[in-house]
DNA sequence: TTGCTAATGCAACTAAGATGCATTAAATTT
DNA sequence: AAATTTAATGCATCTTAGTTGCATTAGCAA
């Protein structure tokens, strides 16, 4: 694993994360790079990119999957995971850096969490 | 809103809610009355019955949508969201009646929550 | 430069969910 | 209890996110 051939379409998906660290679902980013390249690259860039942990995946509220590339992303670090906030105005969704606190589950064991916030970001909420 | 016939169709999606507490994606239900009614009438159903307060709905580890009728479930009483856990081994989920406070974001306005937990149930983490 | 193979393009496929419309059946009224 | 109203259903069709198989292309190492 970690084994990425740097291609023209990798460097311009990871150029689109890089120049702005807000989340991107998938069906935005394919509409962004839909002349350079084929929407099952896009696909399958991001599933590699994800693997490696260059960038980290969630759902938005449509069940869409989002995907960005935040401080935190590296293949080490896929611990700390951190809520998501997604705007019903203005569908605008971003990853939030508060930690929450999860209790220990009686008789379960947690691996992941999937923390997700909907309501009205700083624009709408005025 | 609340205008809810009682047809045959609810009746039976009902039923299969409050013989069991255990949440179900919407595939399995469909898959359960599929020789009583037809699918689209089960995504109706359940819309109208999200609506109304009876059920909820979240999404699953798949991007698939879940819903449950629990204790908490009331048109009045849908803000005390509960978190849902999913098995990564078997698939089950469920409903956990377990309080997690999320703290206030700045310059956001929270609505709702969305706290989806996957790791290994009771049966399976043995 | 050559050779290996990961990465890509393309077409076809799968599956969840939505939609329009004619028909049926709850609930109300007479 | 029949007539009326209109919510609910069935059915066919559509939409769209995401997947798959396979032939072709292009990184990269030797």
């Amino acid at each position: 694993m970690g084994i990425i051939r740097k291609t023209k379409a990798v460097a311009t998906v990871l150029q689109i994360f890089e120049e702005e660290s807000e989340p991107k679902s998938v069906v935005h980013l394919i509409g962004l790079v839909k002349d350079k390249m084929n929407k099952t690259t896009v696909y399958r860039i991001l599933d590699r990119l994800e693997r490696d942990g260059i960038i980290h995946s969630f759902n938005g509220k449509d069940g869409l999957k989002w995907y960005a590339k935040c401080e935190g992303c590296s293949a080490n670090h896929h611990s700390d995971k951190h809520p998501h906030f997604q705007c019903t105005k203005c569908d605008k969704v971003e990853c939030l850096s508060v930690e929450i606190k999860i209790p220990s589950i009686k008789n379960h064991k947690v691996d992941s969490t999937d923390i997700f916030l909907m309501g009205q970001c700083e624009v709408c909420s005025v």
